[in-house]
DNA sequence: AATAGTTTTGCAAATGTTTTCATAAAATTA
DNA sequence: TAATTTTATGAAAACATTTGCAAAACTATT
């Protein structure tokens, strides 16, 4: 029974095999209440038969909403990312909305570019990754009077509104867990901060935590590693094979953490027995590595979660005012920090 | 300057700001070179003062394509997926397709459902993760003639083309390894089969290897564990603390094999003079384990790349024919399997 | 059976663009 | 200078829908 499906079946094609006017096809999709459920029943048998499916580009055009729902993230193939992007598209799907997702490699520039292509898709909304874009992004996204979320940091004067952690905080939360268990030598090995507003805020915050304890961070203390694990952990086989290594290392975030610890491990330096190591993140191994980390969490599904919630709301509503979700990093002491 | 951004400005108000027709704004962007150089520039200025973006919704309902491509992923939540879909959307971004993303958790009601969901966008052409889906799924994309890839696995007779490895052979392999390694006592960790060809595929193959050498895998020498690091670790703090352990563990994914790591770890078994533990999938962080893990590799981001060439290819030109491409998975000898 | 009210339907206009066709203007050739 | 070719532009039709409005078909009320 199912032939007729070569050219295109649109909604005529369906009124025609239904009898009835393209106006009624049209009504039993947008306003089913409106027409009569006998016929209903024909033109569903008609759509069925014939294997039509709506077209969403011509729906659009009618100033309904395209359904669509733009994401910008740097990179999806970090941990913490795939996390945030998970569960920030099982909200959004679940109310209904498809997820456009480009990726920018950290690029602003190629960031702009691609929240133009957005616009094109003519998003009802668009969710980017962090508070720091392009000056020409911001203009944009301004000139559209679209819903913008920035998700995953948190900032009271931002731009645009936002859901997230302060990231300062979790660096001094992370600094002075450690300072807490009596560390006075400290080490950061961190990402590039340049350009990378998270890293940045998460080693001023542990800086000003250890500097009102007296302790300052020279530049023998601090490391720089891209994130991965691999760079991480030869970075840190330097830092432990020095002869007068700190009793403390904080990490930018876990995977650099992870990286010490596979380090120590290789180097038969016992965490947290000779060196203590903190990560900042709370990455989805964390908690199983061995020995468990200890570190401090950002809630990357809440976060998500919340976001997709926001951008529903600020698509639904009309008020397009800047509102700020502010999410808690939280102590997650597990093993790899000791009392020294 | 920039003011006039209130109300809607589509084609025509760009086209009165610069004194000439639609169609010749139309024409500059699609056919530039059909438009004098002077008029050009009018327009252009045109189109920037008044911050003008094109709706590509009106173009699609040209039959002109709508320059987004679907891609259904069970989750990206892990590692594997999510380097497979970066390489995708990479490759597919840099020559101007934007993705269309969509999850469906393991279930191939919902995998349906967001199927139709893409179809209505019109999008140019579709990737699935792996070669099991519903029958109305096949019908339906059979149906529209749309150029379709399933990635990540790869099987002669798929129904749809194919971009990927067999995991028959990933499975051999890494029963093999063991085997050549003289281990007669295999014990296999592996996530449930049921609904899963990757894991049901690897199995398979590695029990054929150990036949044809003699080895059985009786029930008592199998464990089924969730894909999770956590899980995974639990189950093999059992099988560690038995008695009579199998000499050698063969893992269906390296999560799992990271969670026996560090249960044994966690017991002071030493991998690989105690035991042996070998993965399948070497996803990223595989190789800085300590110790560094053998696994299989399946080469997630060259698939992706490929697959994303594959459907570039499916939708500018015209023939759909089944094309397949398999890659070849990868002995990767590392350090945690030895020599009985 | 006539009237008023309600529900259901179709017509036609509108949406933002592309494209075909025709025409005007400019450049080239004789 | 006229005839021909080339280049540049605009008018209008087309694309697949939605929606306001009005007509038609029912129901209910007298």
């Amino acid at each position: 029974m199912v032939k007729k499906h070569q050219s295109k079946v649109d909604i005529t094609t369906v009124a025609r095999a239904a009898k009835v006017s393209a106006s009624t096809v049209s009504r039993t999709f947008n306003h089913p209440d409106l027409v009569n459920p006998a016929t209903r029943k024909k033109i569903d048998r008609a759509v069925r038969r014939l294997g039509y499916i709506r077209n969403r580009a011509a729906q659009a055009m009618h100033g309904k909403r395209s359904g669509t729902v733009g994401l910008v993230v740097p990179t999806i193939d970090h941990a913490i990312f795939a996390e945030l992007v998970q569960s920030f598209s099982e909200k959004l799907e679940s109310v209904g909305f498809t997820i456009l997702m480009t990726s920018h490699g950290y690029d602003l520039e190629r960031e702009y570019a691609v929240v133009r292509k957005l616009l094109e898709h003519r998003v009802d909304g668009i969710a980017l990754i962090g508070l720091e874009h392009s000056e020409e992004t911001f203009l944009l996204l301004k000139q559209q009077k679209l819903p913008v979320v920035a998700v995953w940091n948190y900032n009271e004067r931002s731009r645009i509104s936002c859901v997230g952690t302060q990231n300062l905080l979790a660096g001094r939360m992370g600094a002075q867990h450690l300072l807490d268990l009596g560390h006075r030598d400290v080490g950061a090995v961190f990402p590039d901060t340049q350009g990378n507003d998270r890293s940045f805020d998460r080693l001023r915050g542990a800086k000003e935590v250890l500097a009102t304890a007296g302790i300052s961070l020279p530049p023998s203390r601090q490391w720089m590693t891209p994130y991965s694990v691999s760079q991480a952990k030869a970075v840190c086989l330097e830092i432990l094979s020095q002869k007068d290594r700190p009793s403390a290392l904080l990490c930018g975030n876990d995977v650099i953490a992870q990286g010490c610890l596979y380090a120590a491990m290789q180097m038969g330096v016992r965490v947290p027995g000779d060196i203590s190591v903190m990560g900042i993140g709370d990455f989805k191994g964390s908690k199983d590595m061995e020995p468990a980390l200890s570190t401090v969490r950002l809630p990357a599904r809440t976060i998500g979660g919340q976001a997709a919630d926001l951008i529903v709301r600020l698509i639904a509503g009309d008020s397009l005012d800047i509102s700020r979700e502010e999410l808690q990093p939280e102590l997650v002491a597990r093993v790899t920090t000791a009392q020294i």
